[in-house]
DNA sequence: ATTACTAGTAAGCGAGTAT
DNA sequence: TATACTCGCTTACTAGTAA
C-alpha cells in the first residue's frame, strides 16, 4: 500500500470515518494533509479504486466511510505502533482453516525435528500440521513476529541423504489448544500458517475447511509465578 | 514529513532502532520496505539529513539509531492511532513557557468573552493568558484536539465597533492548576498555546520564560459519579 | 460551492555502476 | 561484500479550468 494512501486513510479515520460516514470536501482534506485540493481529490479516487473507502456524493461535499479492508490496514498499522512502544503481548492471526498436502505429516514425523520439539518446545507434536490461510494484510504480523517474537529455533539436520531446513517456532494457541506455529527460516512470508500441537487439532475442534479461525501467538514468555511467602 | 520517510522510520523502530543501534544493510531494509536497495539507501540519506536518524558506518553494514526528533514523530503517530481506536483520554502538550505581548490581558478582559467563559467553562479567568510554545511536531495534536476534543464554543461578539472572533476552549490543567486552552477558530494552527485559568498561573508556579512545561487537555468529559444506593 | 480532468513540471524510482 | 552516484524513465504534483 502506498505510503500516502495510508496517511490519507489515517486522516479520514481521525475524522471518524471508521465508525460513520464523514462529510468532508477535497479541499478540507487537502488542508489536513497539507497538500492541494487536486491531490486530495486524486487520493480519494485511488482509495476508492482500491476499495479502502466508500464514497457517496452529496450535493456539495462527499460522504466518506472506511471499508473493512481499509480498517484492516489501519489495525495492522496500529499493531505495529503498539509493538514499537511495547504495549502488546500477543499477536492474533485471523484466517480460515485449510487442508495441507500431507507434507506436514511427513515433516513432523522426522525424528530430527521431533527430538528438538520435545526438548525446546516441551511437547511432542501430533503428526501433521493444522493449516490456516491468513489474509494477505495479516502478513505484516508475521514480520513482526520474526522481529519481536520469542522464537524457538529448531536446527537443520540431515536424514536419508537429504537436508531438513531450520525452522522457527512461536508458542501460541488455537481455540484453547496449546501449541506452536512453525515457520521455515529460509522462505518468504507465506499466506499459510502451520500449527503443531500435542493434540490432533482438527479432530478436537471438529472443524471444516473454510471455517474462520484465530491463532494467538504469545510474544512475552510466560513467567513462572512467584510463590507467595 | 514525507509519508515514505515515516514508513521507513517505523520500519527501523520495529527493528528496535528506538532503543539501540541496529545493524542493517540498505538491501535488508529495502526488502522490508519492498523497494530497491537504491531507494532504501536514499531514504536513509534523507532521514539522516533531517536528523531523524543517526548513522555509523561499520565495515559492511551500518548502525542506525532513531534520534529523539525521529522518536517524537513516531510517538505523535502512535497517539493518532490510539485516538483512532479510542484508547486515550487526554492529550499532553510539551513545550516551554513564553511571555505574551499583553494581548491576552486585553482579550480576556472583554466582557463579551468573560460572560461566556463564566457560563460555559464554569470559571472567570484571571486577566491574561499563560503562553506555551510547543514543538512543531506537537501540532498534529492540536488537529486531534479539534477533531476529537470536547470543545467549548465561545461565540463572536461586537464591542467598541470591532468584532471579537469566536474561539474554541478545551478544559485541562497545567501543573495541577485547572483551566482551559483557548484557540481562535479562524486561524491556522499556531505554535503557541494560550491557557486561561481562574488562578494567575505564572504567579502560582513562579516560573520563568523558557522553562519546560506540560499542558494536559481532557478529551473525555468528566462524568459526574453515580452515587451508590 | 463542489469534483476532477488536462497538461506541464517536479519528484521519485531503480538499473547500472563507481567506490 | 557494502553504499550511494548518475541518468533515463515513471509517478506524483498542482495550476488552470470544465462541469
Amino acid at each position: 500500500m502506498k505510503a500516502y494512501l495510508l496517511q490519507t486513510l489515517k486522516e479520514l479515520a481521525l475524522l471518524g470515518a471508521l465508525r460513520e460516514r464523514v462529510e468532508i470536501s477535497s479541499l478540507e482534506l487537502a488542508k489536513q494533509l497539507q497538500t492541494s485540493q487536486q491531490t486530495a481529490s486524486r487520493y480519494l479516487l485511488e482509495l476508492d479504486e482500491e476499495h479502502l473507502i466508500k464514497r457517496e456524493h452529496g450535493i456539495k461535499k462527499q460522504l466518506i466511510m472506511i471499508t473493512s479492508e481499509g480498517a484492516h490496514h489501519l489495525e495492522a498499522e496500529f499493531i505495529d505502533y503498539q509493538h514499537i512502544f511495547s504495549l502488546k503481548e500477543e499477536i492474533v492471526f485471523v484466517g480460515t482453516v485449510i487442508s495441507g498436502l500431507g507434507e506436514g505429516t511427513y515433516y513432523t514425523s522426522q525424528k530430527g525435528y521431533l527430538e528438538q520439539f520435545k526438548k525446546k518446545l516441551g511437547f511432542t507434536p501430533y503428526p501433521g500440521t493444522f493449516n490456516v490461510r491468513i489474509d494477505p494484510v495479516e502478513r505484516n504480523k508475521l514480520r513482526l513476529l520474526k522481529n519481536f517474537g520469542k522464537g524457538v529455533d529448531i536446527e537443520s539436520f540431515e536424514s536419508n541423504k537429504r537436508t531438513f531446513g531450520s525452522v522457527s517456532c512461536f508458542l501460541g494457541e488455537v481455540d484453547g489448544i496449546e501449541g506452536a506455529i512453525v515457520m521455515p527460516k529460509r522462505s518468504h512470508y507465506s499466506e499459510i500458517i502451520e500449527f503443531i500441537s500435542p493434540i490432533y487439532v482438527r479432530g478436537r475442534l471438529n472443524i471444516k475447511d473454510g471455517a474462520p479461525i484465530e491463532i494467538r501467538i504469545y510474544l512475552e514468555e510466560t513467567l513462572p509465578e512467584e510463590p507467595l511467602r
